[in-house]
DNA sequence: GCCTATTCATTAACATATTAGACAGTCACT
DNA sequence: AGTGACTGTCTAATATGTTAATGAATAGGC
């Protein structure tokens, strides 16, 4: 008896959004020799100086263990340098190189360009709106938010079909 | 010289919103064993009886390759089956077993009341907004959008820094 | 100064994302 | 029937996501 769930399903649509999105941006990436994650995390870059990797991870979504290999590749690239901090050699501090500025330097405007024809084609108005209700899904974020009990833990995977 | 985009990252927003709301049910998907991926295409079977690797991919937004792994996995832990249409050997038709149908029935209504407890955080107009704007960005994209031109093609991979 | 708890980056192990290409099966046309 | 274009699934290769755990380094309490 098949039944639907009375909620669609809100977190595939946010994934489908940000694809159709992100489909408009990902050509001039690529073009570049960039992956999505790598031109995040130069833009940051380029606002910012200089930023530590659990910075980095905030501000670009990204997992300290998938930070480690992006950095890497980033740094075999010669797009980021990393250095040790000699106060506390736990922490390190990346920056970008002059090769990558040259790089945010020539793709940003190409991506301001296409977010000018998305704005045209979508209407200013979406666009507005689209970052508004984005910044208060974030902000309702705050306010601790309770979860369902669960359940005693069965294991489904071992069970037979 | 660091120098702002004027427009903010919007699929980092996507991102972020998206991770925001899934933070509310990872626990519970975890909790039965399953995957974020799994467990959208078993809600997405369980609407539909049976569907074929191509459906699922547009409905689930997985891409072919990754849903290969996806469904080879959840057929060894006997969550669905997949045996090949009789009249056209390259199709495959992916069905529910008993076993995910019991795991469904337990695990969705726990997915409902969460959602009911999110949207009482929410605020249930930002929820109703949160639907409409996605649908407005996902309609958006049938008018065809422009791409910007790209420059002649550098091979900044391995160019000095 | 010494011990413990914490922090930060990394590694390990597995699952998925992404692009390109292989491959068999089918379809349309001749 | 035979050929060429096309479809649907899968492989391969690389990059990232996700969770848990490691290991070095520092901070704080005693």
């Amino acid at each position: 008896m098949p039944r639907k769930l009375p909620y669609r399903n809100l977190p595939q649509l946010f994934l489908k959004a940000r694809e159709e999105l992100l489909c408009h941006f990902r050509p001039l990436i690529t073009h570049f020799g960039l992956t999505e994650q790598q031109w995040r995390i130069l833009r940051t870059l380029s606002e910012r100086e200089q930023l530590e990797p659990r910075e980095i991870c905030e501000l670009c979504h990204i997992l300290s263990p998938s930070l480690t290999g992006v950095l890497s590749r980033m740094e075999e690239m010669k797009l980021v340098t990393r250095t040790r901090v000699a106060e506390d050699h736990r922490r390190v501090i990346v920056r970008l190189t002059p090769k990558s500025e040259r790089l945010v330097s020539e793709l940003g405007p190409l991506i301001v360009a296409q977010y000018k024809i998305i704005e045209q084609a979508f209407g200013p108005d979406l666009i507005k709106e689209l970052y508004e209700v984005m910044d208060r899904v974030i902000a309702a974020e705050r306010g601790p938010i309770p979860q369902v009990a669960l359940p005693p833990k069965k294991d489904w995977a071992s069970m037979q079909a």
